[in-house]
DNA sequence: AAGTGGTCTAGACCACGCG
DNA sequence: GCGTGGTCTAGACCACTTA
């Protein structure tokens, strides 16, 4: 009786209705005595169901059934360079521009920086196979990453080159849809007015910011995964 | 000496590049005699830090910092009424449409099953204090939830009673970015090509499809978590 | 106060996959 | 072949929460 099989047994009853949405299932010990196995192997199955959402697990009262069960989807963070080789194509990157900013008010407002703040602003342009994937606009602190200033992130993408320089303790992401405007219908070859995914990610080391970025993937893009 | 802490020191040695990108650490029973613990709670951090990507961990080869983190984000899919009432709004349903139909060729190639199998459309609205908050286009297949032909899905929405009745093996998720059309534009109340954010989700039970479905969210929404 | 899940331990065996 | 992670076990103590 591998944890596996636990889970999987647990999975069967809840489908079958042996255990309904709500109802209480036996105890940790209960289950490992009746399925012969130890109890930490019960509860590495249900830790493992309880982290998908189709079980409520909590001290004292046990576990239940999910009322309404919360689904969860784990998503890969595209990575372009990642994703598009994946898909057998060629990924190639180009940096449209850079520059040494002050931190606009709305910015330094999203991050938690002061306005006025040195930052490095990047376009680039994400290709697969010489067809644009993506646009990127970047900015990055230069207060919290100095040594972004000597960089010419040209051969190197932002996002790979940050990884390897700058850590992050934590950050938020969130998916979004936009028009394209005229810039970015060239950029990203679509009609103007088209509708795009939008990817807006910030990320901090501790209290301090790091970067800030929005992506808009081209059209027709969409971000998948198997429940 | 708890996995917590194990987590954290490790972590720690990453971001402070004592273990660099690509490096192999130590074996499980080497962190375990350093850190003073069992190897099952060095196991279970190791094991949890692999799961967000920055490990890669593989039998004999050991345990190596990631080259490239794949970063992976855990997101809640939708679930209209805890996420409209999570906001402190009020969630209201409304059915729209209701019909049973002949699957067209395109959606029983999408879901596996054949054309002109039965299947019933239901068109919805999703409220927020009484505003559009997302417009539902779903086929449920028959074949597989017959009880589905004689439910009216007036009070109850087709997400719910589809939970309660009829479980799901595994399924398929997607979104995307569309633009509305003018009865879309009208339900959502907003501008006629506006950018939305589209979700689509097939489930099958086993190799029987159950329901197919594609959610129009309101403009302005977005997809959000932390890292 | 007591019951339930959360976790740690020490030891063991196994399976995978490099070399 | 053999080292490494993957897992199981039996027992123990702890922490949280509810009755």
């Amino acid at each position: 009786m591998t944890w596996q099989d636990v889970r999987d047994e647990v999975l069967r009853r809840i489908r079958a209705r042996v255990w309904a949405p709500g109802d209480l299932i036996p105890t940790e010990a209960a289950l490992a005595a009746e399925l012969g196995c130890a109890r930490a192997t019960v509860n590495r199955a249900l830790r493992e169901i309880a982290a998908t959402g189709l079980l409520d697990r909590r001290r004292k009262a046990g576990t239940r059934v999910a009322l309404r069960p919360v689904a969860k989807a784990v998503f890969d963070i595209p990575v372009m360079r990642e994703e598009v080789e994946a898909s057998g194509r060629a990924y190639a990157h180009r940096r449209l521009s850079r520059a040494v900013r002050r931190a606009p008010a709305a910015m330094a407002r999203a991050i938690g920086t002061h306005a006025g703040a040195e930052m490095l602003r990047l376009g680039a342009l994400h290709l697969a196979d010489g067809a644009p994937y993506a646009l990127e606009d970047r900015w990055i602190a230069l207060g919290t990453v100095p040594e972004a200033r000597d960089e010419p992130f040209e051969a190197v993408s932002a996002n790979e080159w940050l990884l390897r320089h700058a850590p992050y303790t934590h950050g938020e992401i969130a998916f979004g849809a936009v028009a394209a405007d005229a810039g970015t219908a060239r950029s990203l070859d679509c009609a103007e007015g088209a509708p795009l995914m939008s990817l807006d990610r910030v990320t901090w080391n501790g209290a301090r910011p790091v970067t800030q970025v929005r992506i808009l993937f081209h059209a027709g893009y969409a971000l998948r995964t198997a429940l």
